[in-house]
DNA sequence: ATGGTTTTTACTGCGTC
DNA sequence: GACGCGGTAAAAACCAT
């Protein structure tokens, strides 16, 4: 479509969404307006958060300064090649490394500029609330220093900087949801955030299912009565150590499913699986374990 | 790399509306 | 006939070693 402002690769800006494009090449973000809406803070559930969400920052493409990259010739000839006395050489020298250290030291800035940019993108499209996006950006930040970036991609890092954030604010989003709003898969996140969290010494709280209750509930419209006893089963159940090496979000979706046995306001597998992302296959499973231990839990 | 565990995929049969 | 439900076997994904 149109040449990249950045990397000035041709026909390589195409749009993302309604209100703004990216370059396929560099991932430059090229935001239609000038306006920032910000996200819908009215999005109470994943699924708001996305069709609501007006993403991008107000980017402002005039103060990228392209002519800081402006290259001095190394031969220490003038223009008219004639050779340079010495004391100018020294002088040309001099100028030389100055300007190299601005140049590197810009495009350091700008790929930082284009990780947070992306961390923020991210986080408006998942919802999150403005401290676990400030912690997004730490944790990039703290990579970037530790030197973790190298061997890894920046948006597999910043990808992984949101997750993690996520995690430590325990603000429910799995792994699967960061995965939709990233442009790296699923697979790469979760090796980078394993690596992240590790070199960083992050303190990784395992997923309490709970969590996800007020979302996937609200999702399906249920009564507080069966969300409070999807928490229960959930309680219930963790006690008798059922929770270990089953995946949280399954676990809280089959919760609701056998609160939705034991109150009579039933959920059909089929709907509790999509708005959890398992199967019904999983959900059979812990269903039956939950409902064995709230009947012995209960007798 | 390997093996053990969990989850998914794909397919089955049964009962009900 | 479509749908919800339960089960199974094999593949895939995951995790620790």
């Amino acid at each position: 479509m149109d040449e990249c402002p950045e990397c000035g690769a041709a026909g390589s800006v195409v749009p993302v969404d309604g209100t703004e494009r990216a370059c396929d090449e560099c991932g430059l973000v090229v935001s239609e307006d000038a306006i920032d809406h910000g996200p819908e803070w009215r999005a109470h559930s994943f699924e708001d958060g996305r069709s609501k969400s007006r993403v991008g920052a107000p980017e402002n493409l005039a103060m990228h300064d392209k002519g800081l990259t402006t290259h001095i010739d190394w031969r220490d000839r003038d223009a008219y090649g004639n050779a340079l006395p010495s004391r100018k050489r020294r002088r040309m020298r001099r100028l030389r490394t100055w300007q190299e250290r601005a140049r590197t030291k810009d495009s350091r800035e700008r790929s930082l500029r284009s990780a947070l940019n992306e961390v923020n993108r991210m986080s408006s499209a998942l919802g999150v609330p403005q401290s676990t996006r400030e912690g997004a950006a730490i944790i990039y930040r703290r990579a970037l220093e530790e030197d973790l970036i190298r061997g890894h991609t920046v948006e597999g890092v910043a990808s992984a900087a949101v997750y993690a954030s996520c995690r430590t604010d325990a603000i429910p989003r799995s792994l699967e949801e960061v995965a939709a709003v990233s442009r790296v898969d699923r697979t790469e996140i979760a090796r980078t955030y394993r690596y992240v969290s590790r070199e960083l010494g992050l303190e990784l709280a395992p997923v309490d299912p709970v969590q996800y209750l007020p979302r996937f509930a609200s999702e399906l419209g249920l009564s507080p009565a069966t969300e409070a006893k999807a928490a229960a089963v959930i309680e219930a159940a963790t006690a008798q150590g059922l929770l270990s090496g089953r995946s949280p979000t399954g676990f809280a979706a089959a919760a609701i499913y056998t609160a939705g046995q034991l109150t009579g306001e039933r959920v059909s597998q089929r709907e509790v699986a999509a708005v959890a992302g398992v199967t019904t296959v999983t959900i059979r499973h812990r269903s039956k374990e939950q409902l064995a231990a709230m009947g012995g839990d209960a007798a």
